[in-house]
DNA sequence: TTAACTGCGTGAACTGCTTCATATTTAATA
DNA sequence: TATTAAATATGAAGCAGTTCACGCAGTTAA
């Protein structure tokens, strides 16, 4: 069976957790993967249950007729789902995997009842729940003060920041991401972002491919941010 | 001393202790009065309290040179602030009185060993941080699917129902809001909001003093928000 | 009772982003 | 390998909302 137990450590939801209750959690838990383009669940859905991601990306977005918007990409160690089965309202929005992945099913029982028994588990959902209230209200004003192209610089930086790790010098970092799925995080349309990218691929910020943004170097574009922010 | 219990009575986050507990939690508030256009907190500030709205109306917004975008207007039996205790970091926002007001304020250490000792306070807590983020998710979907035309007449209308409690047809309700203050809740130009209401006053839906906007019938409001959502 | 200020009303010019149309390149698959 | 589909590239036209400029009316302060 699959029981990446040194993933599970390193959630913080989880963390209080002794070895012997986490993985008691984890027999609890459903192991479930699914394909790239599959959809976990959608607005309007009764929510069952809360999901951790065990590997790959998962998007969270809200869509109008053709229109998408992006309200988060979240990685491994992250998790989602929560808000429905705390309020018990529909989900709020979509959620579909950008790439093959791996995730731990947490039903709402035994979710709630997990709660009840762990003090720092509600700590943990409430530092996140903040968290991700802060991030929502910053995206909004960002939105209202910014245009396009320090928007486009912001979010750069902020999907590359995890994957610059190395200390190497110019940090270079390769984003898995297409223009459309760029477009929809940042609310506008592809072909606003591909103009963008043309301006800082010609200043040599960035070299773009298929489904890849290379950017050269990421502490060049961080000190661009600071001429808005 | 100024003890309005029958408020406490009515908030949920209190709701769930006995009268005693209230009492007694209420001695352990601190009373504020503020007026109108006085600030509360602002960005940045170290968070040191909470507040619950007894009388008048509070607004949290996020600021940037001029430019000023409103995340959410309170009302009595409302309370926030809470954010900056629970995960420790700065003031993510302003707080700033738009009529004089009447407040509570419980501090840190006092909510952090209510919250340890009231499980459904905790509840209450969860709750309304879900309500705000799927509020704010909300917005920003609004924000990126539809033009300003739409977004006015939502907004007016959001305003507007907790005035309107009377079954008169039809529900006549007037908006003590200025139009600057209008355009900073949508993000946009005070221009543009006197622009839309022009039109929607030139359909009737609305006439327009200095400091309010008198809806003529909600109802046909409500029923023009349905061509867009 | 002026004077100064604040909020509203409105037009002109501008601009940032959208939409539409059309190619081109690259990857998937029959 | 040929065919199809998906992602990128780019320009032209349009439009929603901004900025700036100004006038006006009601309200507050001197």
């Amino acid at each position: 069976m699959f029981t990446p137990i040194h993933v599970l450590k390193k959630i913080p939801l989880l963390a209080s957790l002794t070895e012997a209750d986490q993985e008691n959690l984890a027999s609890l838990m459903k192991h479930k993967a699914i394909r790239k383009g599959e959809l976990l669940f959608r607005q309007g859905d009764e929510g069952t249950a809360l999901y951790i991601i065990l590997q790959g990306r998962i998007k969270i977005s809200v869509s109008r007729r053709t229109d998408t918007v992006t309200l988060a990409i979240l990685g491994q160690g992250e998790f989602f789902g929560e808000m429905a089965l705390l309020d018990d309202l529909p989900r709020s929005a979509d959620a579909m995997a950008m790439e093959d992945s791996q995730l731990y099913a947490l039903n709402r029982k035994d979710f709630l009842s997990f709660l009840k028994n762990n003090e720092k588990a509600v700590h943990a959902i409430l530092d996140s729940l903040s968290f991700r209230l802060r991030k929502t209200d910053n995206l909004l004003a960002e939105m209202c003060f910014l245009n396009l192209s320090a928007r486009l610089v912001i979010k750069l930086v902020e999907l590359a920041e995890p994957l610059a790790v190395g200390a190497g010098k110019p940090q270079v970092c390769t984003l898995q991401i297409s223009q459309q799925e760029l477009a929809d995080i940042l609310g506008v349309s592809r072909e606003s972002i591909n103009k963008e990218l043309k301006i800082l691929r010609s200043k040599g910020y960035v070299s773009t491919a298929r489904n890849s943004i290379v950017i050269n170097d990421l502490e060049l574009l961080r000190k661009r941010i600071s001429y808005w922010v």
